[in-house]
RNA sequence: GGGCCUGUAGCUCAGUUGGUUAGAGCAUGCGCUUGAUAAGCGCAGGGUCACUGGUUCGAGCCCAGUCAGGCCCA
């Protein structure tokens, strides 16, 4: 080659890095952020905006942040930083969830046997922990909001409120006193959780016993038998379950003489009834045989209402319907004890039966057990001597041993025991018609099955259990006058004053006196050590955190959090707010499901996954925009896939977007608009203007990005991030990258720098990158941030009022159009951030049909000459297509009255030549022309001029031009 | 066991009120380029729409069941 014309060009310049290098990079925009305070300067310029209110579901502070937790606040912040975009004040304010089980079990499992008021020290210590490490990871992944004030659920404000709700809820007469059963360490005597419960194996003895029917069509002619493994319970029993659908058959069994199980010598005959499947089993454990056919058959619901004698207390069982009933061990028969399991106490109390458990705190038969003997006598011990009783009587059908699995007290290591203690409740009946009518009626569900759900749990749930025997919460506050709970508001709300201002450890740090007399309450009045359930915590935080900041609202517009809580906090909180407000506290409800791993199965709350799932790793792994990248890469609402294979794939995604950016930054290096507006509708004057001499390719990348924006913002308004991924990953893949950028680089780098053509397709890439970094701000928060700034440095660094292109024209800056960005022009020290935009606008009524389907023709053409060439590649006939000429066979009409200059460009092509043909078809040839040294096209015009033999007519005026 | 939900190429997603041969990006393979170069472009292969049955002239879509998975209960 005789002459380099590198130099000659207008080759793509920008500092825009191509390598990410996310982990190193991104902590220095959040240094950036913190200092200039990006997320206060957004308010403070939002001020008289429209609120938009997304009101944080506290976390539980214990553990790190994990990719679930790590997937829920991003898609928060999306919802922020979105609804900011499109114009809205979208305060948000984060908050902790700090009361409860899992912290005070992590803290009392080190260390036993603390006083109450030490597991409450210790318990705040560990929570304040882990706060401050979630803070600083939830920051890390580009999270905006007030980290300085979140809310804190053992904030004494927020215990105050906690009170002031619960009065209300005295004071409406909600709250009620019952029995209730609950795991109970007889060791410890204290109430377990089901998390302090372990499981050993364990030999007891399992019996069959007959109940005789004393009322209905069997009265007299047959017993009941039932089944159970904790003889024990049956001084408690007052019932029996039969499954409704089952069959039952009346059976008349005979025991033959000196059978083995049973032990009695001479033969014995009893006529029972019991589920017609389990027969075969009850026989093989008990030695009895059937005696004929059944003498009845009859599905369980026929039992409904039966009286039976219980075989050892003058009392009367009757026989109820329940669902729960299993036809895998026993007889189908269930003998129900209120008092002494959770299934024998919904039944219970659901028909108005009372909850009778008379054994106390060391498990010890109470006086109520109705059997003097036994009254005192450890339950494990007195099973022997129910078994004598009922043999005695003649009601024990057999015995056997059964190894099983039983529950463990985790300190005490004895036997757990299934008792009911006294608990508060919270009435739900009157809430729960207005609940499901705002359910129903007044909230946005997504996805919308949620309503179901929600409806579901609503429908069904039983009274509120509020009480917990726990130390770590806020107190219960009820008030014992000689033993009688008292629920007093006027008390309650004395108590939220003084817990709003000393904390509540102030109800265990004073004696019964001291606290008495600090809240006036009459002499003798004392206290217990129940704390109130953490679900009204959370549940009242539409009352302590929305409705008392200054910048937030009660209702909120929504609450985004994982589809677990529709049972939990969604409900929660619509309970407590039905009560205290009459309506519901939010207007939309957003479910994400849960992170799974490639094969469909949990990650997030399985102990056994040996992969990472803190959300930490894949920070300093791949960066948090890659994490955000994900997040909104897939479609929450079903469960969310998560797998390396995935980053690896996110990751090229990401450097697809990245590196249009910094091509787009590349072509823009001398360019800059003058008086005209940067989202470009507004200055439609300017922008026609500057879109004179556009070639087709031009109207229709501007026509693309108008759908791009469309497409987004309605994304972004409904929600559906997944789709704003796609719509700019095609855009940028296929749009930009395989379409518009390779098209114009002949122009962009060979045609003068300021040809026609030239400044065209700048002011589309200028309109491209800008719209592109603002639509991609919620997600790549560091990345758009980053792009932003290489396009405006003279609003980071030190003023610079004109940039210099290298040898080009000086191009000037033009000033900010205030229509399309948050902030006022006044404020000093103010440096620009991508956040303080607003989303780009389309130009409504632009799009451009003619272009569309004039391109969509070409590019079918395209198609058939790609086929083409790449065939006589294969064929070694040519290997660049800029060596090829093209004759296409087309019909003329789909090519309208594109030129064939400009057909040639957008084929990318040296030579082309068009014949007509109704079919379309390519034929490739090896061009005639000699190839230009500086655009390498093979063209005719090479060789003709004098001073440049090796160029083409393009490239010889551009160059003599650069020399004059 | 019950309630709610999901199941389309290796991965992430489209697929309108049922209507030709089920699409896209990425990944894979094969080329081109070396002036976006730890980049860019082209071409090609890849799917029994989880399975079974039904409704219909016609089903990825509607209905029933089965299997697998998730959340919440039991």
């Amino acid at each position: 080659m005789s002459q380099n014309y590198k130099d000659t060009l207008n080759l793509p310049h920008t500092d825009f890095p191509m390598k990410a290098n996310l982990a190193q990079r991104e902590p220095e925009l959040l240094k950036k952020w913190e200092e200039t305070r990006v997320y206060q300067q957004i308010q403070k310029a939002r001020a008289k905006a429209e609120l938009f209110v997304l009101h944080d579901g506290p976390p539980f502070a214990n553990g790190d942040v994990h990719m679930g937790t790590a997937l829920n606040k991003i898609l928060k912040d999306f919802v922020v930083k979105s609804q900011t975009m499109l114009g809205k004040r979208a305060p948000y304010v984060p908050g902790w969830d700090c009361h409860g089980l899992p912290i005070e079990y992590k803290v009392v499992r080190e260390s036993r046997d603390l006083a109450p008021l030490e597991v409450r020290k210790r318990c705040e210590a560990f929570a304040r922990k882990f706060i401050n490490i979630q803070r600083e990871q939830f920051k890390r992944l580009g999270v905006f909001g007030d980290w300085e004030h979140p809310y804190l659920t053992m904030n004494p404000a927020y215990e105050g409120e906690i009170l002031r709700a619960f009065a209300i809820f005295v004071e409406k007469g909600l709250v009620y006193q019952s029995m209730k059963p609950v795991f109970w360490s007889t060791g410890a005597q204290t109430a377990l959780a089901e998390a302090e419960v372990e499981y050993q194996e364990r030999d007891d003895t399992a019996v069959f016993v007959k109940f005789p029917i004393i009322s209905g069509a069997l009265k007299d002619k047959a017993s009941i038998a039932i089944w159970t493994t904790t003889p024990w319970t049956l001084p408690a029993n007052l019932l029996i379950a039969v499954h409704p659908k089952e069959i039952y058959v009346v059976q008349e069994f005979t025991k033959p003489k000196g059978s083995k199980a049973g032990g009695t010598s001479a033969s014995r005959t009893e006529i029972l009834v019991l589920a017609d499947k389990l027969v075969p089993q009850f026989c093989a454990a008990t030695g009895f045989e059937p005696t004929g056919e059944p003498m009845q058959s009859f599905p369980g619901d026929k039992l409904e209402g039966i009286g039976a004698q219980h075989p050892f207390l003058p009392r009367t069982v009757m026989v109820l319907l329940a669902e729960f009933v299993t036809m895998d061990t026993g007889t189908g028969a269930v003998h129900i004890a209120p008092g002494h399991g959770e299934d024998d106490y919904l039944l219970g109390s659901k028909n108005g039966f009372p909850i009778l458990s008379p054994v106390d705190d060391h498990g010890r038969y109470t006086n109520e057990v109705g059997i003097p003997e036994l009254v005192g006598k450890y339950v494990f011990d007195a099973n022997a001597d129910i078994i004598r009783i009922l043999r005695e009587r003649g009601m024990l059908l057999a015995e056997e041993n059964f190894h099983h699995s039983y529950p463990y007290c985790w300190r005490s290591k004895t036997p757990i025991i299934f008792r009911a203690v006294e608990q508060f409740f919270i009435r739900l009946d009157e809430i729960r018609g207005k609940a499901l009518d705002a359910i129903h009626h007044k909230i946005k569900w997504i996805p919308a099955w949620g309503e179901n759900r929600i409806a579901g749990t609503v429908e069904s749930r039983p009274d509120w259990v509020i009480s917990r025997q726990r130390s770590w919460g806020v107190p219960l506050p009820v008030f014992y006058r000689e033993g009688q709970a008292t629920l007093n508001a006027d008390w309650i709300r004395r108590l939220a004053d003084l817990v709003a201002q000393r904390g509540s450890n102030v109800w265990f740090q004073l004696s019964d006196t001291e606290l008495a007399r600090e809240l006036e309450l009459p002499e003798g009045t004392t206290k217990r050590n129940d704390t109130i359930d953490v679900w009204i915590d959370s549940g009242v935080s539409h009352r302590a955190v929305c409705a008392a900041h200054p910048e937030l609202r009660d209702p909120a517009d929504m609450y985004l959090e994982a589809t677990d809580q529709h049972r939990g906090w969604f409900q929660s909180s619509l309970m407590t707010s039905i009560v205290l407000n009459d309506r519901a506290p939010y207007k939309m409800c957003l479910t994400h499901g849960f992170v799974v791993d490639l094969d469909g199965k949990k990650i997030s709350k399985s102990g056994t996954y040996d992969k990472p799932t803190d959300a930490g790793h894949f920070v300093k792994k791949h960066g948090a925009d890659l994490i955000r990248l994900w997040a909104s890469s897939i479609n929450f609402g079903d469960d969310v896939p998560f797998s390396e294979e995935m980053f690896t794939r996110l990751g090229d995604t990401y450097r697809r977007i990245r590196n249009t950016l910094r091509i787009l930054l590349g072509n823009l290096f001398d360019f800059s608009l003058v008086g005209v507006g940067d989202a470009g509708p507004r200055s439609a004057t300017a922008a026609t203007t500057e879109l004179d001499g556009a070639t087709i390719i031009d109207r229709w990348i501007l026509d693309r990005l108008d759908h791009v924006i469309a497409e987004c913002r309605n994304a972004y308004a409904v929600f559906e991030f997944h789709k704003v991924y796609h719509s700019i990953n095609h855009f940028c893949a296929v749009d930009l990258s395989s379409l518009y950028i390779d098209i114009t680089k002949d122009r962009m780098y060979c045609d003068a720098p300021d040809s026609p053509r030239r400044r065209v397709t700048q002011f589309a890439m200028h309109k491209i990158f800008d719209a592109l970094c603002r639509l991609l701000a919620p997600v790549l928060v560091f990345t758009a941030e980053e792009a932003w700034a290489h396009r405006h440095p003279e609003r980071n660094e030190a003023k610079q009022n004109e940039v210099e292109g290298s040898g080009n024209e000086t191009v000037k800056v033009s000033p900010r159009d205030p229509s399309t960005s948050l902030r006022s022009a006044q404020d000093d020290g103010f440096v620009d951030s991508v956040h303080f935009q607003l989303f780009p606008d389309c130009q409504a009524g632009a799009t451009d049909d003619a272009v569309r389907q004039q391109i969509d023709q070409l590019l079918r053409l395209r198609g058939v000459i790609g086929q083409a060439l790449e065939k006589a590649r294969q064929e070694k006939l040519i290997g660049n297509s800029l060596e090829a000429r093209v004759i296409l066979k087309c019909d003329r009409k789909t090519i309208g009255s594109v030129s064939k200059e400009e057909l040639e460009e957008f084929f990318i092509l040296s030579d082309l030549i068009i014949e007509d043909a109704a079919e379309a078809s390519a034929i490739v040839e090896k061009t005639p022309y000699a190839k230009c040294a500086r655009c390498w096209r093979h063209r005719e015009t090479v060789g003709q001029s004098r001073a440049h033999p090796d160029l083409c007519d393009r490239c010889e005026s551009v160059v003599a031009a650069r020399k004059g």
